[in-house]
DNA sequence: ACCAGCGTTGTCAATATATCACCGACAGGG
DNA sequence: CCCTGTCGGTGATATATTGACAACGCTGGT
């Protein structure tokens, strides 16, 4: 529950594209974590190369450490370079930025995207850390991920992105319900404002989803023609990443599905 | 010293291109730490998503999050997009295997390859992790990395890595100040059986080197005609780098190099 | 049935940790 | 110039987390 590790690992969670570099009190200030806390154990991931410090500035960045993680898990097991090419096609086909997001813990890792090439179009912030609650492509996961993650995220506390985000635990099982019948899930301005997210669950070869596809459209834009191009692309995209992963699809997914993914 | 954070990260260091799946008594084994230990550990890691357990093998592997983690760096500070076209020509001019790596806590990390053409060549596991004592990069950042870092690892152990390995702290010191009189480093067979290595620094911008770029070339292929060519190149190369990073060189070093490299 | 290995859980002493206050340094304002 | 507000970093101590050992249930092979 409260290992140091996890608190650790938590200050991560903070760096991000618009703030790649922190100070030591900002990031206690965040965290919550005392400065001699946060000292430590930023100390302690420098050791590993987790995150670095700049010499100058004394501000702390994530370390090179993290590339050669990468490299060796992307090495092992290629899922960017077999998803990339299928977000672009689907970027294409709608029109819209696409995402693939995968479980990380306790929420969903953004791991590959394409944005749109229209000038108004749906930006999305790299690597950025996903809630299950209050995003399409959460949704579609606790739907198929098995009821020990439902479980778990339904008894958490469901933290108020927008106005529209679900907060209540009945609201929230009710809407995975409804996914469970659709076989994709969707969503407007739960997340962020202004911005509709359509998405599919992903599998791995035991049959649990362990991901999602996401095709995010300016909420004003979405209209019900965009919304039914959207849909067949994305159940596509999401059926031919599960293959190219080598994922099983359940048999009553595949039932729900078929029918809805038109002809491709 | 030897805090959990770091044990913990530690064992991340197990998981390598070949054995990119490990069992937790595997683990447990060669971390040299008790079971329980890494059991709690490696929970700790997943839920922040740095490491996953496979559902039916129970095996765990490198998580999504460090894939977040990776993009969130390289969107900021996109080092390996500038490494690599880079490291592509200097491939191309050496006709042999080029790497770049960065520090990493306590040793260099290997963020970018780009492998020889030919039939027999240096193949580099991804993401390996590069000791200072035993690799020709290693000795590059050593004798320009500041003398905080040398003194750090003058005085841990080195460990032989083939019978050619330095072991002994005056000798390690010797080879350094022989790098530092040429501006480059060379290292044959040291850290790896019938590999060569020709390597240069790569400087941050407060003239520290912070990693360097490196040649590997089959022992029995290196003559003296190919040594110079790659010294050069491996020059030039790093050169290229440092201003791409918006590095700077001390002056010491400029003027030792500029000589060696060679018109281009 | 047996054995060997696995992942996992429980217990309890020992240790690393959280918390607090403090330090010197730096920057801006009165 | 002092005063105040930061900043990053450093001890001291009570406490909670950890590490070690053993045992559990389970699986697969013999």
């Amino acid at each position: 529950m409260s290992s140091t590790v996890v608190k650790a690992l938590m200050l991560l969670e903070h760096f991000s594209e618009d703030e790649p570099e922190l100070g030591l009190s900002e990031l206690a200030r965040r965290s919550g974590v005392d400065k001699a806390a946060v000292h430590r154990m930023l100390g302690a991931m420098a050791e590993s190369g987790l995150v670095e410090q700049q010499a100058d500035s004394r501000l702390y960045r994530l370390g090179a450490g993290v590339l050669r993680l990468a490299r060796v898990r992307e090495t092992a097991f290629p899922i960017s370079s077999i998803v990339q090419p299928i977000l672009d096609t689907l970027s294409a086909e709608t029109g819209e930025t696409a995402h693939a997001s995968l479980i990380s813990g306790r929420a969903l890792a953004n791991i590959a995207t394409c944005e749109s090439k229209k000038g108004s179009r749906v930006s999305l912030i790299a690597g950025e850390v996903l809630p299950y609650h209050s995003t399409a492509s959460g949704l579609a996961v606790l739907a198929f991920g098995g009821d020990a993650l439902l479980k778990r995220v339904l008894s958490s506390s469901l933290r108020a992105k927008t106005r529209f985000t679900v907060t209540e635990t009945s609201q929230l099982r009710a809407r995975v319900e409804a996914v469970q019948q659709l076989g994709f899930s969707e969503s407007d301005q739960t997340n962020e404002e202004d911005v509709h997210g359509i998405a599919a669950p992903v599998f791995d070869r035991t049959g649990i989803a362990c991901g999602a596809v996401s095709v995010s459209t300016p909420s004003h834009r979405m209209t019900d023609e965009q919304r039914q191009l959207t849909m067949g692309a994305v159940l596509r995209a999401a059926y031919t990443i599960t293959d190219g992963l080598g994922g099983q699809r359940p048999r009553k997914y595949s039932d729900l599905v078929t029918a809805l993914m038109g002809d491709a």
